[in-house]
DNA sequence: AAGTGGTCTAGACCACGTG
DNA sequence: ACGTGGTCTAGACCACTTT
């Protein structure tokens, strides 16, 4: 046990002070800050979950300032090798979890096939007038009744995404007296006979901020991934539209594609 | 034209001099730095490309440090808002080009339908010994001949995306005597009869470093979109492996789901 | 040669979480 | 109450790009 506490002291490398014109500045104090820890993680040296010391602690421990070890904390969040709990401290990330958006398994369905727990909450629900947003999205007029949920889903007690569902109100009566925190598939499909025919998903890599960084209890600025979910119903009429925010350490996107006939290349060109 | 350049004055908001204890500190200097340059992207002031004064001058600007000002443009940056390039400057993003990697389309094709221009350079090709990782993901033997084509992607002549193919060398004799600027998918159907049977494609957010980092001209540590595809050919044996390292601000993921029948969720649930 | 971004120092105060 | 992370200051030198 040395003086930066569940850390075992195997330093390869150490910083001679103020020798900035010598060899070792050739790779950047916060590169070798963060090649020293993803060895150690990949390795297994630090297990995942591992709280890392506090940054003081850190920064005395490997001579350099603060500063420089939370530019090697953060790219090394932004990697997704580490995250942060809002003030809390630096953890080691857990392995991803695999996620096809695509499939027709329900979430919870999906982690528990790969040995995870997982949970969902409720964080609010409510019927709304349609926004300019739900408006585009769900095809209503703005204005239109639409049922509001707001859902927060953990994996292994770590919450890893938050999602906003709309849904139109008119094809789902009554939906919001159900228990909200299971399928919304498996729901609609049970108890208002839609059937899911088409969905168009979208993906970007982004920034937290607001609400989805608050509900996560991650830092404004976190790195995430926002995926938006369209369902189309047997009429292909759109019923309803999703948002997720993830964190981007937590999840790896997994789909698969089956080869069409190659006569559909020149017909796109052509078109 | 003010001090800083094209950029108008239009700052709505001053930071008074140390009055760090009013009713400004509740929303840090950076946070308020993000939301005045997002305002006037969003609004058009500032157009893609555009790129913003030096971090000096938007310091002296805005009465902050530079420190504060890199913490609010590195935050922009993990947005998607700007991007830089390399100790060259801050530029704002343009506009995400949308890709399915599930789709049969080519790269070149797609950006194209968007009214966008689409460039490929070949930065290297090789034949190869398999490697570990080629190994397991080719389904050979460590040491069997492998491609090796590293290709970098543009779109309006920003690069976007480097990528690394490893192809079979003996279900491709000669490939690397084609121009490998075009499709290879076209290619390997046009000459070797393989025809695209199923791919499975893994995304993940994360960022970069080393080679690909240096292949786009980003400083390590940039987030990224990292994807890999698997590709199958019409014996369901796997005859190429793509990884792509894409700038994580150029693309927006859209991908399609079909609706199957409701039996499948049970039909898992058993296996 | 000058300018700019990349890296880094040595401090500081505040807000929030945990004891 | 204390410790921790979150924010910020006012400088500095270096490497690279641009003039």
């Amino acid at each position: 046990m040395n003086k930066i506490g569940n850390i075992p002291q195997t330093i390869y490398w150490s910083i001679p002070e103020k020798t900035r014109k010598s060899w070792d500045r050739r790779i950047p104090y916060y590169v070798r800050f963060r090649d020293h820890f993803a060895a150690m993680i990949e390795a297994g040296t630090l297990a995942s979950g591992t709280k890392l010391p506090p940054e003081r602690a850190l920064a005395e421990e490997f001579s350099i300032t603060r500063v420089t070890v939370r530019q090697a904390l953060i790219r090394m969040e932004a990697e997704g090798l580490i995250f942060r709990e809002e003030r809390r401290g630096w953890f080691v990330s857990p392995p991803r979890v695999r996620y096809d958006p695509t499939a027709n398994t329900s979430f919870t369905e999906s982690i528990t096939e790969q040995g995870r727990v997982a949970g969902t909450t409720v964080l609010s629900q409510q019927q709304v007038a349609a926004s300019q947003w739900e408006s585009a999205h769900l095809g209503c007029a703005v204005g239109d009744p639409v049922f509001f949920i707001s859902r927060l889903r953990t994996v292994d007690g770590r919450a890893v995404m938050v999602e906003q569902i709309h849904v139109k109100a008119a094809r789902c009566p009554g939906l919001l007296d159900y228990p909200l925190d299971q399928s919304m598939t498996g729901l609609m499909s049970e108890k208002f006979g839609i059937i899911v025919h088409r969905a168009q998903i979208n993906m970007r890599p982004t920034a937290l901020s607001g609400f989805p960084a608050k509900a996560l209890g991650v830092a404004v600025g976190t790195p995430s991934l926002y995926l938006s979910r369209t369902i189309l119903d047997q009429f292909n009429e759109v019923v309803e539209c999703d948002q997720e925010f993830w964190r981007h350490d937590a999840i790896e996107i997994c789909v698969s594609a089956v080869g069409r006939p190659a006569g559909r290349i020149e017909e796109k060109a052509t078109a």
